[in-house]
DNA sequence: CTGAAAGCGCTTACAG
DNA sequence: CTGAAAGCGCTTACAG
């Protein structure tokens, strides 16, 4: 760690300004001289230091991914598993993802400016739940490139870009399957992350023709204790089918079910939502509703990256807003009413 | 961002030494000139800069974490929930947790080098899979403070520090509990991660006082359908219980075992381990074995810090190894023989 | 293609 | 308690 560049192009025999071009890329330099002095960079351990070269060029190819919803955001299966694809997608690019993990600071604002400031990241994708909450936000960290990522409808607040993720089309699908099959009574388990989304799924009851009765709609819902706890309240009111709003939730409804002495799909069919990895192994195995998290992660880093692209070359800024809609995968959790 | 130290001392009418003093803490300033300069900062949006504070700090109070098994780092629930754990626990002590979910680089040893190169972070955790490949991966990133996470013995191969995971502990009392309840054939579903942990099974299967039988042991599994297939492969052989190497494992062979029509535990038993969130939560719930997750956080993050402090203070490095047991969590997947 | 030198935006030892 | 100034380790416009 004691080799700087300056000793280092001493003892290659050349300028400070080629040894960085030679690891930049940029510039021009033979491939010779290149080559020899990435040689012996590797020989004797030599790699410039990070800050100093982000300090000059004020790009450090790093992007953050912020969470601003749910107690235990990196607890969060659905988060984890949509934080890979972005970091997948964040890599093509040659970006790296920062993963927000703390939960420092007291408020998101807080937390969130903790994370931009200083220059330490080139853009941000930041998940909201809401407009409002969402607005906040994005305020506290004006000039840093971002995009919002949310689940609800969003209208522009600035010139803010937003990934509008659309679950009711895979819902309305789940829904008229069940319908196909008999189901009229059909309860709903909602979450409370992200506001939730049982306007959704009634517009969507009654849009297929189905009574929504607000007896079997239970809101507030997270871990998979609250999909036990929700299930054994519905579970008199006899829904034959019932949505929940996430796999965590449906997953301790399957296991609550058969505490209860409920067969699914034979007593009761059940349906998630977010197509975990793990939905396909549940017993049985869960039908859910998802959406296609690799095209979230590609439109939020190429978002960034344009946003970037954009500044440099002082193009003016313009709002975008691009809708993500979803998709119903059918599996054992759910037969005809019986 | 455009604001830099020089224009906002000059604003306030102090010297950038002053700003610098009241941003970082260090230093003698008064409490009077701070507040005014952190709240004039406030006003204007001031921050300073990281990279150039990094550059003179040599610090970046970031620790890398880093695995060197598993295809999809990041899609393993193990992991983040691992990841989790540390981030609270580097968080407790005032450090960031750079969680690297990327793959690029063709080797473990690129993507370890290109993480820690160029003193972008304080220090790293590598989680290996065997002494081995640990040893080489450490030669790679000399220099960087480290901590290794494994679930092998370790014996020394420099002056590393080893946090040391002993899933064993916690078998053998699964195991006992097994045999306590009259179970005698007891099969074993092995990961490919890690090196996997069949021979310790073996082990424990002998001192317990049980035949351990090579035909109900399968090796090198890792995901929900390998378990799946794995516990197809293994029921006809009539095990009365499995234990599963990890919790995924072992929720694609109750999975599977329900397809089959074997009802668990009434005709098997099953044991997972991980001690995983979702385990609770299977049908029916998954007994496992953990290791506790803070404990390892905690003694991982604080060896990084003090192999800081023992670096600055110029004190001699000693290797160092800490050993972390498990315990065994009984669910409703396992019950008496039939 | 290569080098000398100014500059990136902070931090801190030193002097007061 | 506060400031002037050297220094952290790179990058790049400019000159050759």
């Amino acid at each position: 760690m004691a080799l700087d560049i300056v000793e280092f192009s001493k003892q290659v025999g050349v300028s400070t300004a080629t040894v960085s071009r030679a690891f930049s890329g940029r510039g021009r330099i033979s491939d010779k001289t290149r080559e020899r002095i990435l040689e012996e960079a590797r020989r004797v351990g030599f790699t410039p230091n990070v800050h100093a070269s982000r300090l000059n060029l004020k790009r450090t190819s790093q992007i953050g991914l912020f969470y601003s919803f749910s107690e235990e955001p990196i607890f969060d299966y659905y988060n984890m598993e949509l934080a890979q694809e972005i970091a997948k997608a964040a890599e093509k690019r040659g970006q790296a993802l920062h993963l927000e993990l703390s939960r420092s600071g007291k408020s998101n604002e807080d937390r969130l400016r903790q994370l931009t400031h200083g220059a330490a990241l080139d853009g941000i994708i930041v998940v909201v739940d809401g407009r409002a909450s969402g607005a906040r936000l994005l305020e506290s960290i004006r000039g840093c490139p971002a995009v919002v990522v949310t689940s609800k409808p969003w209208s522009p607040v600035g010139k803010e870009i937003v990934v509008e993720l659309d679950v009711f089309t895979g819902m309305a699908e789940a829904v008229r399957d069940l319908a196909s099959q008999g189901h009229e009574r059909i309860g709903f388990i909602d979450t409370a992350a992200n506001g939730g989304k049982s306007a959704g799924f009634s517009r969507i009851m009654r849009e297929v023709g189905l009574r929504v009765d607000p007896k079997i709609i239970i809101e507030g819902s997270i871990s998979f204790a609250d999909g036990q706890k929700a299930f054994h309240q519905l579970a008199p009111q006899q829904p034959s089918a019932i949505l929940c709003a996430t796999d965590i939730l449906a997953m301790g409804a399957l296991n609550e079910a058969s505490g209860m002495g409920l067969r699914v799909p034979q007593d009761i069919s059940l349906v998630g939502m977010d197509d975990l990895a793990f939905a396909a192994y549940t017993t049985p195995s869960l039908s859910t509703v998802g959406i296609p998290r690799s095209q979230i992660a590609k439109t939020a880093i190429d978002s960034i990256l344009s946003q970037l692209d954009d500044e440099e070359s002082e193009k003016p800024r313009a709002s975008a807003r691009h809708v993500i809609g979803s998709y119903y995968v059918p599996r054992s959790s759910i037969g005809p009413r019986s």
